[in-house]
DNA sequence: ACCGTGCCTATTTTT
DNA sequence: TAGGCACGGT
């Protein structure tokens, strides 16, 4: 049982093994905290604590399911299935529901994502007709956003009048009514946008006594992930959950603190010793990861930084091929270059795309990759930008949806109420919403009592909004015995919204409906999940609760072989073996806009070391004499953070003492030209580190460092395994079973299995994930 | 009320 | 460069 012990090293198994009281863990890039937490809650259980009395909190759904597959490894399925584990928004989401009458909320609220709430504040803007110049939605919803995770309700605003005077300052005065209204309207909408999941927790726990005991009592173990991108109003919630037990395990690492742009507080991990009585302290430094030559660099970068604790990572890795730097003409030759390189080294080093990634600061920077990629028949996934969940069709099919559970949800309906066109316009829309703020309803409650108010608004009009109501009616009634597919297949087909699609026929259009039966088909594996589930009733809510909360990492859309694409903020926890950090230019990263204070530039530069630290084996630094941006072509300059590693660790390919002027080679036909002119490199002073082809031994130990899935015969998405009854597998969720019996072909491919936990379920193959076991 | 054209602005990072 | 939005014509 306690074997798992053994595969940790003492510095590991220290906080495992303190059962009780606050401890930190100071955990430096790469050096094994997920295994810590995982072992450590196995640990707790091991010593009777029950799993309904641990909470998990961590950054991204994707994370607690693997820790949940983890530790259900150890402790068995049915054990494991009854940890609290998530993000701080889904965990409180849910916790939220419970308890959302006592705050006067629905518990079917909606949650606004970002976009709502933009829309929304954007109204407010108009409809005060105040100028939108002077008023830039994006500004005040952040100005708002920051209040709110700084506990900053609108009473506690206009009883500040620092505040007010700052906003007053900055040209904004009437931002306090901006925030009034925008919270008034959320709450008439029954909706939470992300800050009010965290503010309204902290709202329950500190009006409602009981409230906080019952959670106190409940969670009477509590770990942290990633403590150092806690902003106050977590902080407050982690604070008040563990003041009675205080049996509290915070992580993380304040080297890589990267998100004090959204609220995050790194003085939250810098004095968590202050906070509990005789907290422990333990450092994991030696890093698993990256070889000594990344590991170094790194630390030669993070020491710029002046506040920090210290902590001094070491490996006992070997040395590795020093970090690769060129300078590109443009960006489309840094493209070329990156995809090129992945190609040979792929081949050289016999590797998977799944091996390489390409990080970048600014999402806009993906294109010039992807042209590239797709030149070179190269695979490869975008994670982040705009997610599945926020394409313009998907949210309009969710909108309908939305308004099946929440019809008071005002964004849902303003953006669905004439989409496909029906002859509801602007004009009616606004004498209904002046209505629904006069009456202090929503719009759809509004509609529902056209008749007893005089809005002016003629027959034909007044014909059409009721058909529209009783369209969602009609959803709604079907909602009552139907489950979420069968609903969201009606409403793509009954509201039009696919006829709209298939008549515009373009590209673009038929994108859009392969989009929407993606999603479908989604909805479909959800629900094929739910239903086997006992603990989870009302599957279009959880759906819907799912996808508001489900970042583009969560949705893995299997583990399918691919050159990995996304900014270094979406980078962080993730590794690979090949590293391409490309953009490397002053005004791009450090970005112009974070340059102007010294916490900022601290911010840019802890990026920089998460960047570097996501690599196994090698990391390319890449950046361009010219870029375009906005539309032009820019003059660029190689960034300061280049120069701040210790050449020793650097191997330029292009002359050293140059390298910030001219080209070596005409990099214009790359591809095309002999590519032995990128092999030459300058020979630089310092030890050689040994650039060779890695051994077998090596790259097995490479693979090893890679999650055990990525090896193994776990189907993908789309892909039918091939199974035969009697089989045994394994389910991410549902852990092992034996296969009964098989029916169906093709894409509706069914299996009946027989769970060791769970029982017996049906199964549709193209969906569920399994991993066969003999 | 709808649709098309042309203009303007955006690029920092995300739950 | 591209996508979103406003305005004006029908």
């Amino acid at each position: 049982m306690e074997s798992y012990l053994a595969e940790l090293n003492d510095a590991q198994r220290a906080p495992v093994l303190q059962k009780d009281g606050a401890m930190i863990v100071i955990a430096g890039a790469g050096s094994g905290k997920t295994r810590v937490l995982t072992y450590r809650i196995a640990y707790l259980m091991s010593k009777g604590v029950d799993a309904f009395n641990i909470l998990s909190l961590t950054f991204t759904n994707k994370a607690a399911r693997e820790m949940k597959t983890r530790i259900a490894k150890i402790v068995g399925n049915s054990e494991a299935k009854n940890l609290w584990m998530g993000t701080f928004h889904s965990i409180f989401a849910k916790m939220l529901r419970f308890e959302a009458d006592k705050l006067g909320y629905p518990s079917n609220f909606t949650i606004y994502d970002t976009q709502d709430s933009q829309r929304l504040i954007s109204a407010i803007i108009k409809e005060m007709g105040l100028d939108k110049d002077v008023y830039k939605y994006k500004q005040v919803y952040s100005r708002i956003s920051s209040y709110k995770n700084s506990l900053i309700t609108v009473k506690a605003y206009f009883q500040n009048p620092e505040l007010m005077e700052a906003d007053a300052m900055s040209k904004k005065p009437r931002l306090g009514e901006i925030y009034r209204e925008y919270v008034d309207r959320c709450f008439k909408a029954g909706a939470m946008d992300f800050d009010d999941l965290l503010l309204k927790t902290n709202e329950l726990l500190n009006r409602f006594p009981e409230v906080l005991q019952k959670y106190q009592n409940r969670f009477r173990y509590i770990l942290v992930d990633e403590y150092q991108d806690t902003n106050h109003s977590q902080y407050l919630i982690v604070k008040a959950l563990s003041d009675k037990f205080q049996n509290i395990c915070v992580v993380g690492d304040d080297a890589q603190s990267i998100y004090a742009f959204r609220g995050a507080n790194i003085n939250n991990i810098l004095n968590f010793q202050k906070d509990y009585d005789n907290v422990q302290m333990y450092r994991l430094e030696q890093n698993y990861r990256s070889s000594k030559n990344i590991v170094e660099a790194a630390n030669s970068i993070i020491e710029k930084n002046k506040t920090r604790l210290e902590k001094v990572v070491w490996t006992a890795n070997e040395n590795g091929p020093r970090i690769v730097v060129n300078r590109l003409l443009t960006d489309g030759e840094e493209g070329r270059f990156v995809a090129g390189s992945i190609f040979e080294n792929r081949m050289e080093h016999q590797m998977k795309n799944g091996d390489f990634a390409i990080l970048y600061r600014t999402n806009a920077q993906s294109r010039a990759m992807e042209d590239a990629l797709r030149k070179k028949d190269i695979p490869y996934r975008i994670y982040g930008g705009l997610s599945f969940y926020q394409r313009k069709e998907i949210k309009d099919v969710l909108s309908y949806l939305r308004l099946v559970i929440n019809p008071k949800d005002e964004e849902a309906l303003k953006r669905v109420i004439n989409y496909p066109a029906r002859g509801i316009g602007q004009t009616t829309i606004d004498r209904l919403t002046i209505a629904a703020n006069h009456y202090k309803r929503s719009i759809y409650e509004i509609i529902e009592n056209l008749d007893r108010i005089d809005l002016k608004i003629n027959r034909g009009t007044k014909t059409k909004l009721e058909n529209f109501i009783n369209m969602v009616k009609s959803f709604q009634i079907m909602n009552e015995t139907a489950d979420a597919f069968t609903i969201a297949e009606t409403v793509a087909k009954k509201t039009g919204l696919l006829q709209e699609l298939k008549k515009d026929g373009t590209p673009e259009g038929i994108a859009k409906i392969e989009n929407i039966e993606e999603l479908l088909n989604g909805i479909r594996d959800f629900v094929e999940e739910q239903k086997e589930l006992a603990d989870v009733t009302g599957s279009l809510t959880e759906f819907l609760e799912d996808v508001a909360l489900a970042t583009d990492m969560d949705k893995d859309s299997g583990d399918d072989d691919r050159v990995a694409l996304m900014t270094i903020h979406l980078a962080k926890g993730l590794e690979f073996p090949f590293v391409y950090i490309v953009g490397m230019e002053e005004d791009l990263f450090p970005s112009a806009m974070s340059m102007s204070t010294r916490s900022e530039l601290e911010e840019e530069r802890r990026l920089f070391y998460v960047a570097l630290t996501r690599a196994e084996k090698k990391a390319f630094l890449t950046y361009t004499q010219s870029r375009y941006r906005w539309g032009k072509l820019v003059d660029a300059e190689p960034s300061r953070f280049i120069e701040e590693i210790d050449d020793k660790y650097l191997d330029f390919m292009i002359p050293q003492d140059d390298y910030k002027y001219k080209p070596l080679i005409d990099t214009d036909i790359f591809g095309e030209v002999d590519k032995s002119k990128f092999r030459q490199t300058k020979p630089s002073s310092g030890t050689p580190p040994p650039s060779h082809k890695p051994t077998e031994e090596q790259l097995q130990k490479l693979r090893k460092l890679r999650p055990a899935t990525s090896p193994g015969n776990s189907a993908s998405a789309g892909e039918v395994i091939k199974l035969m009854a009697g089989d045994e597998v394994e389910h991410m969720r549902f852990g092992k079973g034996k296969v009964l019996s098989i029916e169906g072909a093709g894409q509706d491919k069914k299996a009946e299995i027989d769970f060791e936990t769970g029982g017996i379920k049906k199964l549709l193959l193209k969906f569920a994930k399994l991993k066969l076991l003999n």
